[in-house]
DNA sequence: TTAATCACG
DNA sequence: ACGTACGTGATTAAC
């Protein structure tokens, strides 16, 4: 069976522009032509042949006049002009086409509908093909038929239409949508139809008499109303079933369907297309065609072979993703003049030489740790194209140099290159060489881009100089008790026992309790609890749900146990053990630019997750130890908020940091109209619920959820706040508007992120864009105060001669494995920095304290 | 590999 | 009519 895919191009331009247009204002690139149809567009044509898979595919458009409207002067009469805008990107969709190798027609005077049918039934008259219609206009099911399915798209998905679906959802068959059309007319195409009758009463004559001509042979035994409305309109009916019916005999340039093979091309046309319209998403997803970079594999066997000079650009390729502990495969270094691999025993040799030169490379970070680790000193890195890069990227979160990479040069810089590799061979260190000649081609490219698009200052000022800090604070790591981690493990490990025990004795049957599918067959039923379903696989079994059923069963109380019991016992004991490294310390390795925020993350494993909350899992914290003699914990006091307050110049809100007010406290009292000491502890949380949730950009439905209250309640809350500080709101309009006008929102310090969501054709992504445009400003800024905090913090430390080191970042807190003797001189260096690193309109709030163990380090 | 769950800010 | 809070990482089950 041959597989052809036909396509309604107009109904996919019109969809992908009126899905954003409507927003206000179009996606544009930075000539100020308008896109936002054509990125639908591309979007859909890549997901159907990406899903499809179609070996014959055509596209048909409407143009010039068309025969319908020219017979019949009302026929589409009422509808709006195509915008200009839209107009605008006609011609695009056929260039994009034909640079895709994908076959288009259009054919004054027919319709794009006329030119499907024509090719239904050509694919009819064929048994080799079977079809499929793309669109989202009902017209064209009238060509459903056993070769043909249609795929009716809806606002997120679609329904897949073949004979026994239509005639499951309508009792008649798929040509029978023409008679439909008669009687109940349609509205947007301003068909007639017989007036007074709609879709229920045409389906229901139709189900009963067959067709429009069955209904009129009978229609004396048709009683009332009904009977007068169509004799009344007969004629109508009649000339709405010409007009609905689509045509399959346009006179098209093709001989067979062997015309429409889709032969897929990856042109430098559609490259160019792409680079017009600033589709840079699009454009990753090419395969390249431009010349390979090509270089003959050079090993240096001799220091001195390698010429002076005052630039250079090593790569460093170690043979594992986890720096910590993976091995030193080789280098890579380039100058102006050459290139070459360099092996292990010449590292220390060629860094020694370039020290003091302008050096470049790709991750610093791991660069420092790795070298560190061999007693080697890494150079000062003037730029790191990863961090640079990371910067720039507009969405993909990882493997940022692979589709940043200008291609032509066939290296990957994806973490797990390693793996796939049998040993150093010639072909992998000609790869790490030409790795790092990758990075001295393109470092000026990335700094100019960097001017550019306004980050540079945070590249050079904040970025840059924090991934030495990075590095210390990785291999400084933090001593850990094994012995404390290995006697909670055992005690828990006996909980878990005795909990499975009573689990599996309250069902009555044994089964894995850490399954949620088990689970919720277990729950809701074999004991048949109330509240089931959701999720694609079984039921929701998460703490709300369970929380829910609390006091129905005695399982419920057992199972929150054992869930928590059992998080402790893998993730935070067993797994925790096993990171502590030789020296009896975890070290783990900060993302310095994969959050989108701009945050850190930590990972292998993550320190910025240690339980906290709840007291029994915070107990873990007692096995994490300073190696000097105190930990010190320095957090900022709501410093979102007091970023909102800021950026919002809301006075309310700043007034009331100004005057160190307890913010929840404060909203509380205000928003219930009592006097602060009236606030009850209910009334302060649910005020904190109702500001976060606002920073988010929350729903009254969501924030009901989460209070359990009714979301017209939460609404309400909603609302009373708006009202109370109305510069948040108007700070939440304009910040959105601005994002739908540029596609990127940013922090303080100028951090970017383009928001590709805002462009979407479905509305919920564009609502998701909407939130992140609102909040990445606020934990962006929180990011940056914090990153600008530590280098300064560590510029202090060496210019003081401060040991104590700053051992760990948790978002908003900093923490310092301290000596006694520096304490004093430590504290006032770290809270005078991170309180004035940057003066915002409102002040900044620090708080500290100290442990002997990160448990006492409140 | 992905979904569900749960730990943190 | 439809779906519902921002940003992360690790573990487990199940495909």
């Amino acid at each position: 069976m041959k597989k052809i895919i036909l396509v309604d191009g107009n109904n996919l331009l019109f969809r992908s522009y009126y899905a954003t247009a409507y927003s206000g204002t179009l996606l544009k690139n930075s000539k100020g032509f308008p896109t936002n149809a054509l990125y639908g567009f591309i979007g859909m044509m890549n997901k159907i042949i990406h899903e499809e898979q179609p070996e014959y595919i055509a596209v048909a458009f409407d143009i010039g006049k068309n025969f319908r409207k020219e017979k019949y002067d009302f026929y589409k009469e009422g509808r709006k002009k195509t915008p200009e805008e839209l107009h605008m990107q006609e011609p695009y969709a056929r260039k994009i086409l034909k640079a895709m190798g994908v076959p288009y027609f259009e054919l004054c005077p027919y319709e794009a509908d006329d030119i499907i049918g024509t090719f239904a039934k050509m694919v009819e008259e064929d048994p080799d093909f079977i079809g499929t219609i793309i669109s989202s206009d009902r017209d064209l099911l009238q060509l459903v038929s056993p070769q043909l399915e249609m795929k009716l798209l809806k606002q997120k998905d679609y329904i897949r239409y073949d004979v026994s679906k239509f005639q499951e959802d309508y009792k008649l068959d798929p040509i029978k949508i023409i008679d439909l059309k008669a009687l109940a007319g349609d509205s947007s195409d301003n068909i007639p139809g017989v007036k007074g009758i709609g879709e229920k009463t045409a389906l229901s004559l139709l189900q009963q008499y067959g067709s429009l001509e069955g209904i009129y042979e009978n229609i004396d035994s048709i009683k009332g109303k009904t009977k007068e409305k169509l004799i009344e309109d007969k004629e109508n009916a009649f000339m709405s079933k010409e007009i609905a019916t689509i045509y399959r005999e346009v006179p098209l340039d093709v001989k067979d369907l062997e015309d429409i093979k889709y032969v897929p091309k990856d042109t430098q046309e559609l490259y160019a297309i792409y680079e017009d319209l600033e589709f840079y998403s699009f454009l990753k997803g090419l395969k390249k065609e431009e010349t390979e970079v090509k270089l003959e594999l050079q090993e240096l066997k001799d220091i001195n072979d390698l010429q002076e000079c005052e630039e250079y650009a090593f790569y460093l390729e170690l043979d594992g993703a986890n720096y910590h502990t993976s091995h030193i495969v080789g280098m890579g270094i380039t100058s102006k003049v050459e290139s070459y691999f360099v092996p292990c025993e010449l590292i220390s040799d060629v860094i020694e030489k370039i020290k003091n030169k302008v050096v470049y490379t790709y991750d610093y970070k791991k660069c420092i740790v790795a070298f560190h680790k061999m007693g080697i000193s890494c150079p000062i890195i003037n730029t790191d194209l990863m961090i640079a890069y990371a910067l720039l990227q507009d969405s993909s979160k990882d493997d940022i140099a692979f589709y940043m990479v200008p291609s032509g040069y066939q290296v990957e810089f994806l973490e797990n290159v390693w793996k796939k590799k049998e040993g150093l061979t010639d072909l992998w260190k000609n790869e790490i060489m030409l790795k790092s000649k990758f990075i001295f081609d393109e470092r000026d490219q990335a700094i100019l881009n960097l001017k550019r698009d306004d980050m540079y200052s945070l590249f050079m000022n904040i970025e840059m100089p924090l991934a030495p800090v990075l590095a210390k604070m990785e291999m400084t790591g933090m001593k850990v008790d094994k012995e404390v981690l290995i006697s909670m493990k055992e005690e828990m490990k006996e909980k878990i026992n005795a909990l499975t025990k009573e689990i599996y004795e309250l069902a009555g049957e044994e089964f894995n309790i850490s399954s949620p599918k088990q689970l919720g067959e277990i729950l809701f039923i074999k004991l048949g609890l109330p509240g089931g379903k959701k999720t694609t696989k079984g039921y929701k079994t998460d703490v709300k749900v369970l929380h829910k059923l609390l006091g129905m069963h005695p399982m419920i109380e057992k199972i929150l146990e054992y869930r928590n019991a059992t998080k402790l016992y893998s993730t935070y004991l067993e797994g925790m053990e096993s990171y502590i490294m030789e020296d009896g310390k975890i070290h783990t390795i900060f993302k310095q630019n994969f959050a989108r925020t701009g945050r850190l993350s930590s990972t292998e494993p993550n320190l910025q997750n240690i339980p906290v909350k709840d007291e029994e899992g915070r107990k873990i914290r007692k096995a994490f130890l300073p190696c000097n003699d105190y930990f010190l914990s320095a957090d900022y006091s709501q410093i979102e908020l007091r970023i909102l307050a800021h950026i919002s110049e809301s006075k309310e809100l700043q007034q009331a940091f100004i005057h160190d007010a307890d913010i929840h406290t404060k909203v509380a009292s205000d928003i219930y109209g009592v006097s602060e000491n009236e606030v009850t502890k209910k009334m302060r949380s649910t005020a904190k619920a109702v500001i976060f949730g606002i920073v988010y950009g929350i729903s009254g439905y969501g924030l009901g959820e989460n209070l359990e209250i009714s979301a017209k309640e939460a609404k309400e809350f909603i609302q009373k706040y708006y009202e109370l500080y109305p510069g948040v709101k108007n700070y939440m309009d304009k910040i959105v508007e601005e994002a739908y006008q540029t596609g990127e929102t940013r922090t303080l310090l100028s951090r970017r992120r383009i928001i590709p969501e805002l462009s979407s054709p479905e509305f919920m992504v564009r609502q998701a864009g909407e939130r992140i445009a609102l909040n990445t400003p606020i934990q962006g800024t929180s990011a940056d105060i914090i990153k600008k905090a530590m280098v300064e913090i560590d510029k202090a430390f060496e210019k003081e001669h401060i040991e104590t080191k700053m051992v760990l970042q948790v978002h908003d807190e900093l923490i310092f494995d301290v000596i006694e003797s520096e304490k004093e001189k430590v504290e006032n260096i770290v809270t005078d920095i991170m309180t004035h690193t940057i003066e915002l309109s409102v002040p900044l709030k620090v708080s500290h304290d100290y442990g002997v163990n990160w448990y006492d380090t409140k």
